[in-house]
DNA sequence: TGTCTATTCAAGAAAACCATTGAATAGCAC
DNA sequence: GTGCTATTCAATGGTTTTCTTGAATAGACA
């Protein structure tokens, strides 16, 4: 094989890992697959897409070794295949965000304004953890607090935050979190708890940064 | 705009990171980028395809944010458009090396056998370059030499090495770099050098991790 | 001004990608 | 074994990518 043949080669094999997030949906099923193993029917219905449709982008995103699979009973559960997957997901966030022009703007349209919220760090939430007189609040879905979560914290999707807002302690201040910086979840929730006289803040960032900085988690995760 | 479509644009947005890296073509224009500005006509002789394709290559990189240009005269340099960029770029490799099956194999046949040579590590070469007695060799092209080199390096482009070898002073061990993981030019100057008599090494990674890791530098650089 | 050069633009054909649809498969429950 | 469910496969049409070719543009320099 000629050497101009196999530098092609080489970084048309490079490339293989981009191609596999070059894609909106797949994109997204990696955003949700950061936050822990999920089975295609739910990564279908989490990304409103069919599930024939979700098959072929897991597949694709398999062939090129970004996540792995795991079968129990007839269920096929999908996870990140690595923690050099979460870092690079999280580069090209940071690269899109710095770089790809009008990006801001749509995050913005997304979220929605954020500024009347009251945000935390993670550093900041370790110190409270450490005074002791606050709530964790996990508000995703159920199935991704038990793939894992904040080490003490408790769940309440935000789905269902409304009607249990009395499961929460009165006496201590609540921090909620949900998935990442483009998730709203938590940002809902803490609207829904101060609308109702409570002491709520979110968290800047979600469970998967949380992980990735080594502390303290709960759960299947690994 | 629906919740459902502006989620569809964001991540569609953030896709667009990874599409501009996802052709190999252009993968190995950032793989060279990454180690400082070029004209468009150098940058297609690099990578073996036409300056009309290469331009438009740059141009979807430069849509997408990565790169940035500055004219100068009747050249347009082209450049990554910030340490971001450095940082996703060795994502993607690292991703792609730990998970893309048999990207390993595409390596090492690219690069052939490196067993014979010796290969001393970033922390090494400081060390050495604090007692003093080690010649570090550029053997990359000149213009990238020029764009920013290791601090105290010499410049002998590995396809005059042969003929300016008379240059190397012969009391000393000499450290040869170039681009990094995936640059030969480092292994043909060490095995051209230790056939010649002299005592020779490979820095591990190139340039790019040199200065990505804010260890001294000289040039235009930024 | 006109010429030269580096770069960009535009059009077209082959290939790859992507959502949709409907059928096929693999394992569980009975 | 038969049903049932979660997932995968295969075929199709519309869109996007990618390389090629040839022409257009913008600045340098006389």
């Amino acid at each position: 094989m000629s050497d101009h043949a196999a530098k092609e080669l080489l970084y048309d094999a490079l490339a293989q890992a981009a191609k596999a997030l070059s894609n909106g949906r797949r994109a997204e099923l990696v955003d949700v697959l950061a936050q822990g193993e999920r089975p295609v029917e739910e990564l279908a219905t989490e990304i409103g897409q069919t599930v024939a449709n979700t098959s072929q982008h897991l597949q694709r995103l398999l062939r090129s070794g970004l996540v792995k699979t795991r079968r129990e009973g007839t269920s096929v559960y999908y996870s990140l295949s690595g923690p050099v997957v979460h870092e690079l997901w999280r580069a090209m966030r940071q690269s899109a965000e710095e770089h790809v022009a009008g990006l801001q703007q749509i995050v913005d349209d997304y979220v929605g304004d954020r500024s009347q919220l009251r945000t935390i760090t993670r550093d900041t939430l370790q110190a409270r953890l450490r005074d002791g007189n606050v709530v964790v609040l996990d508000v995703r879905p159920g199935p991704e607090y038990a793939a894992g979560h904040i080490r003490g914290a408790i769940s309440i999707p935000v789905s269902d935050l409304t009607s249990r807002l009395g499961e929460i302690p009165e006496d201590a201040e609540v921090v909620a979190y949900c998935r990442g910086p483009y998730c709203v979840y938590a940002d809902d929730a803490v609207r829904i708890m101060t609308g109702n006289g409570l002491e709520a803040a979110r968290l800047e960032d979600g469970f998967p940064e949380w992980a990735a900085a080594h502390l303290p988690t709960e759960g299947r995760s690994p």
